[in-house]
DNA sequence: GTCTATAATACGATAGAC
DNA sequence: GTCTATCGTATTATAGAC
């Protein structure tokens, strides 16, 4: 079986190859799953090690400890986040579109990367976002604080607090994803992580939040 | 200084004092807010037992291993949160009234109890549901829905998905908590877990979900 | 750049004294 | 009912061969 070195490498078959470039991000794809569920202090070297498919001493020699992994896995949604934001170019859109288009987008985000809602709440509650501090979240929040900003001014929002609504909002998006494994038991019979389904929960979500800052 | 043996029993001072049930308790909030940071997997038995001021030894005594405490911590929010939204009646107050009555009580027991939230998505992502699964959740969530659906027979919801809707409401008041860790480096000025901010909190997603579901 | 082997520590659980 | 002491195992990190 051909296999390019630079795809994914299977745990067991190829040992020994050269290419660190592919095996940082194997071991950071790993990271990112392990923290996640574990956060920090109850991450397992030995089952990052062992999800990427390299040995513990591996990511000690790209990473030099856990902490140092640990922060650049947190890296990597900071800038994402932010850059998906960047692109969407909301400044060109009227309020009620700008929040449609980031609603959408955010929804999208969580769905392609449903575990990394847990990455952040692993940080706050366990180092007190210590090292979310790092990320540039302040000008992430910024994006969705101007578009609430701009309705208020030109009265298609109500009056609102944009700070308070723009975290509202981030709840509605990633509370489906966080909590979807103890969801999942309320209506087994459901999907929720169908592209149907999400495609519904974002309508139900934009239908809610318009109707909730509408003048 | 005088003690009640029932009340907190300071992790130094007093040591070999036969309490039972005062013993069982303090480990069980020591165990809440250590399972609520690290998980079934990440929390270290020596740390809730410091916490609690007892031995690792009276933990086995009373909860036979790490899970059998777990499965009890876990069971207090469970009964609890049903038993909340039971004696709230909201079966007899006209549905806007109801679903603000409810924001105002979820909201207040997330102030209540700022760690639980973690529990259950440490639950979701560490043990997909596992032992979520053992709680009436089924039924507290009835509790939501059944004011959700009486407010569109009645029109004075317009058509939404009820359990979709549920979702968002229970994201949107506990997401404030469950992230303030993080949120606070974002605003270090504003202490959001002061009264007057969870006051105003409140109000702004009481605004937000009922002009988001109105007819 | 990657591996094997191992040192050093941390942790869950139990036995047995009081 | 509570404590001290300890066994066995799991885990992080490093040293050194290839």
């Amino acid at each position: 079986m051909v296999r390019s070195a630079k795809t994914k490498r299977s745990s067991n078959s190829s040992r020994q190859i050269r290419d660190p470039e592919a095996t940082q991000q194997q071991i950071l794809d790993a990271a990112e799953e392990e923290f996640s569920k574990h956060g920090l202090s109850g991450a397992r070297i030995e089952a990052i090690a062992t999800r990427a498919g390299v040995t513990t001493a591996m990511i000690h020699y790209y990473f030099e400890n856990k902490e140092g992994l640990y922060k650049t896995v947190l890296q990597r949604p900071a800038t994402e986040c932010h850059d998906v934001l960047h692109e969407l170019n909301l400044e060109n859109l009227p309020p009620e579109e700008a929040l449609k288009t980031l609603i959408r987008a955010a929804i999208a985000y969580e769905a392609a990367h449903p575990r990394r809602g847990m990455l952040w709440f692993q940080e706050a509650n366990q180092n007190q976002g210590k090292y979310f501090k790092l990320g540039n979240w302040q000008e992430t929040f910024a994006y969705i604080i101007k578009v609430l900003e701009r309705g208020i001014a030109e009265e298609t929002f109500r009056q609102l607090d944009p700070f308070v609504t723009c975290i509202q909002i981030i709840g509605i998006c990633t509370f489906y994803f966080n909590a979807h494994e103890n969801i999942k038991h309320i209506t087994p019979d459901v999907d929720r992580l169908s592209p149907e389904m999400i495609e519904k929960y974002t309508q139900a979500a934009v239908n809610l939040i318009l109707a909730g800052v509408r003048a």
